[in-house]
DNA sequence: GCGCTGTATCTGGCATACAATATACCAGAA
DNA sequence: TTCTGGTATATTGTATGCCAGATACAGCGC
């Protein structure tokens, strides 16, 4: 009995969180802002089709993706994905500014050493050199770095509150981090906040990790007036 | 025509979002923490039958419950009120610290000198002398200051998603406020918080409000051990 | 007396059916 | 030709029915 390898049946992924999920990773894998405006109807019943569900299931995760602000729904006309604005975008990287911060200041009050340390792991692939060559990965890397940060914290209600907004974040990044030399200050910001948490310098991390933050927020604000 | 004063139909509130404000509604004004545990089921057949509608709609306002963190389902078995623990309220309070800190920058980079003054009068019925005989009435006040906050800051993201946790907050704050001289402080703390926002004080602002909700936090570690 | 197994019943999850509303199209009049 | 009003169609919102999993309990074996 016990030589068996038996992985435990998974019962809390019902189809209702697999929709969930199959819509969220669509949404997320699709750039949003290159895309025809008819494209961002979500039809219920083609979604069922396509899926192989019914609508009853679908309608529940589209409940979850409109609370979490993918999706926003017009009653009686259906369901949208939602295309932020400027202005929403810039609000919503300041709120990952505060909550990153008061990560940053856990960070630096509980996360051992070696927990710090791996932040640096993060980016041991790149070096200066071919930075501009691998803008896809370091972006990714850029994004690991930030989330890792509030998961160091070891606060869930905070990264459960981050991880909410994380994906709103992701497509400005990735759009943004090729535009002129914001990875070259990215990584030196990204030395400098790690230095500061093995400092264990609880005000300089907070302040350095709110300042990187809102750098993005002004360079979305002076430049991307296409949105 | 156009002189017929007409009110828009609202077609905006269909019967599941009725539903959803009106369980949130009672479990908001139930003291989650004396009632028994079999009150903290919800069945879905009992809640359609009371409230005289079919399941369906329940379900759609129990999924965005879930989401809020009010209610949790367990596959199968239903959904219950959840009743947070002692670390997850100090972790709620935690995040309504970064929020709010961040809040305060923002009041004091762009808020009015009106509205920054309209913090005041939130207060202005109340002195030292009675103010223990009101301490209800107080620690309503107490929340509408620091929701004020948030509003003033004109951030409608960091608005919404703080909105999600002030209820956990609520429940908080009306149990400890009555305790020791919590009160007393509190008020003391409030008037310097305004005193920043009127000087423009940034970084002093965000500091106090850190430090007033994080007060807090030491204060249901250390006192509330029931929980 | 204790523990396991089978069964009845209950409840949530999903599918489907029905009702209500919005959109599109078409006909007729100005 | 253009605008208005009616009708058909499509789609959302809600209700209901069915099925599978979970719990409780009775019966059986040890």
């Amino acid at each position: 009995m016990a030589g068996l390898a038996l992985a435990a049946i998974r019962s809390d992924v019902s189809i209702s969180v697999q929709v969930y999920e199959a819509i969220r990773a669509a949404i997320t894998a699709t750039n949003l802002y290159e895309i025809d405006e008819s494209d961002l109807r979500l039809d219920e019943r083609e979604l069922a089709a396509r899926l192989g569900v019914s609508r009853t299931p679908i309608r529940e995760a589209l409940v979850r993706l409109e609370h979490e602000g993918l999706v926003t729904s017009v009653p009686r006309r259906g369901y949208y994905i939602a295309r932020k604005s400027k202005a929403e975008l810039i609000e919503v990287i300041i709120v990952w500014a505060a909550l990153e911060s008061m990560a940053a200041r856990l960070v630096s009050q509980r996360a051992s050493d070696a927990a710090i340390a791996s932040l640096r792991e993060i980016f041991a692939t790149f070096d200066g050199e071919k930075l501009a060559a691998h803008i896809d990965e370091y972006s990714d890397a850029n994004l690991r770095f930030h989330a890792r940060i509030i998961e160091l914290s070891g606060c869930d209600v905070l990264r459960r509150t981050a991880d909410g907004i994380l994906i709103h974040v992701r497509s400005i990044r990735h759009r943004t981090i090729g535009e002129d030399h914001r990875f070259e200050r990215s990584i030196v910001d990204h030395m400098h906040i790690i230095e500061a948490l093995e400092a264990r310098d609880e005000e300089l991390a907070a302040r350095l990790v709110r300042d990187h933050a809102l750098a993005l927020a002004a360079h979305v604000d002076a430049n991307d007036n296409d949105l």
